[in-house]
DNA sequence: GTGAAAGCGCTAACAG
DNA sequence: CTGTTAGCGCTTTCAC
């Protein structure tokens, strides 16, 4: 039993195809159809349960109803909540989505992007890799509705949609200096993108403005291929290296684990010890004993921002910029 | 600039579109087309950098290269990792992957087979909800090759990859048995899907080869839809109505966390107050305090099959029954 | 108000 | 060994 068409339909209606595709694409008003043939092509779409072929209509229309989510890691707690939300508002709008991890590896982008094109996907929402630059620039020329997330390039002019990092932790540094805490160190991750960058600066930042020197700063950067097993052994050394550290600020929160991790197998005692706070909240970070202090990303807002953004430029202004920056907030809890 | 077509390149090698397409498709051992032409064909499809329509391909092979993945939530960490392996290995295989998430709502679970259907995906994996039933029946009759993951219908036969959650909540109850506990309470779900129907099961039958009676167990059973809020007054007054319960088995890892917000709230300690494990790991269960012991899923391995019974099942054996149930282990931390 | 027909880009049966 | 041609199912221009 073959699936029905369009033209069975109209075969079975007693009209043309074009009627039963005006019919279908609510077009009737251009085309004044007359209500009575309108009436009958409907009946007999629902008497056979006719669904038009997408297929078939994407290789006429050059649009696919899909939009393509490339995110660093959708295991990842913070990236699967965002695609969530992303895949929700997108199938409300009548849009597929299809997701894919980078691991933040730029080859992997590459290809990942490539097949999206391939795929001819109407939109893309991209956490970009350093690599990416150039392949992000080429979907631009193509005129491909773009919104990069989470991270974006300065120079190159894209339309984005990210957390202010530099805020975040500027904010979280005054915080522990307020606290009383001296030697702050900020561990992170070797990555030249903004969105570390920024995480980075702002910790800078705000020891700068609070001790009148660049000096005083303790900073430390797990190459980002390192294991747990290397990230504890230069963990060691900084912390021996700078014994007058008394707080600890995680750049992020798959770091914060391994700190908790570091601190445990170690039996050091948080706050006592160390004043520990981390980028990024985690669910499990308020049940630990201490509770995780967190600089917080909107996660639900910053899905919506992103998704409505692409909708907004697949939908009528392609060429439009539109950047947005949103607010992190501090969730205090015991850790500091 | 259009893009460029089969056509094009045929021309510019001055051959016909066949031999294009064969040449393309890899498929000129049959056609016997000389290697010459070969070359000069590949020569200018390299110089244009042609890539072939995948819509237009679709429209005429009737394969999409796509597969549906219809899970309960990816922002829970359990499917997020199960979807990041499922699509790694599909990419591998040339396919893409479309996600959504059903919460476990029917309707919606309907919608978006409805959905998958439509989008004409080669196959489908999906995490089914009780009211699925009819619309799964429904894809097996079509022929879509499908397989039923982390849950089943046991009236339907369909292709499925489940865990034996039956043997893990036996083997976690036994476990608990042994420590000396003597009155376990399990807490689960309202749920009539099988996975946590076994679970009950399970934990029902150790209790029974243990005590030689059927009544002695402690079930708590919270509805669906119940708010948090709710849930702390149904475990509060269930642990009132029987004093005696000494451990707390939860029933999935989200139940395990609100278990652990509970005890946090009202000041009790484990494995003091309660021996605390849960069904479902947790990336940071290893580092509370104390640490819980839970019997774990093997996600990679889930995910694995899952995908790879699919590729086989749509590659040569759509008729074929897949049928495995994988062995959940017991991860001894510090709660009981 | 409605229909005929072209064509989106590709594959595959058939012809030579 | 290679080319001609008929569609896949739909949208859209143009004609009546």
């Amino acid at each position: 039993m073959k699936r029905i068409s369009l033209k069975d339909i109209a075969k079975e209606a007693g009209v043309s195809v074009t009627t039963v595709s005006l019919v279908i694409n609510d077009k009737t008003e251009k085309g004044r159809i007359s209500k009575a043939v309108v009436d009958r092509v409907n009946e007999v779409i629902k008497l056979n349960n006719y669904q038009p072929n997408t297929i078939a209509r994407s290789l006429r229309t050059g649009k696919t109803g899909t939009i393509g989510l490339i995110v660093e890691d959708v295991s990842n707690h913070f990236f699967a909540s965002i695609s969530k939300t992303i895949e929700l508002v997108a199938y409300k709008n009548g849009y597929k989505v299809i997701t894919a991890s980078t691991d933040n590896d730029d080859k992997r982008s590459l290809e990942l992007i490539e097949m999206m094109k391939l795929q001819q996907v109407d939109g893309l929402i991209v956490t970009p890799t350093v690599g990416s630059k150039f392949a992000i620039q080429d979907l631009l020329n193509q005129k491909k509705p773009l919104v990069l997330f989470d991270r974006f390039f300065p120079d190159v002019e894209t339309s984005y949609v990210v957390l202010d990092n530099f805020k975040g932790s500027l904010d979280m540094t005054n915080y522990l200096l307020k606290k009383g805490y001296k030697h702050i160190a900020f561990i992170t991750i070797q990555s030249s993108m903004n969105q570390m960058q920024n995480r980075l600066e702002g910790y800078k930042q705000a020891l700068k403005l609070h001790t009148k020197s660049d000096k005083n700063n303790y900073v430390l950067e797990f190459p980002y291929e390192s294991t747990k097993l290397e990230k504890f052994k230069l963990l060691s050394k900084f912390l021996k290296t700078y014994p007058k550290i008394d707080a600890l600020f995680f750049g992020t929160n798959y770091l914060g684990i391994i700190g908790i991790d570091y601190i445990t197998s170690k039996n050091l005692l948080v706050p006592k010890d160390y004043g520990f706070v981390s980028f990024d909240d985690h669910d499990l970070f308020k049940f630990l004993n201490p509770s995780i202090t967190v600089v917080a990303q909107p996660i639900e807002l910053l899905a919506n921002e992103a998704i409505n953004t692409l909708l907004t430029l697949m939908k009528s202004s392609p060429n439009e910029l539109i950047k947005k920056s949103l607010l992190p907030k501090i969730i205090a809890r015991t850790s500091e």
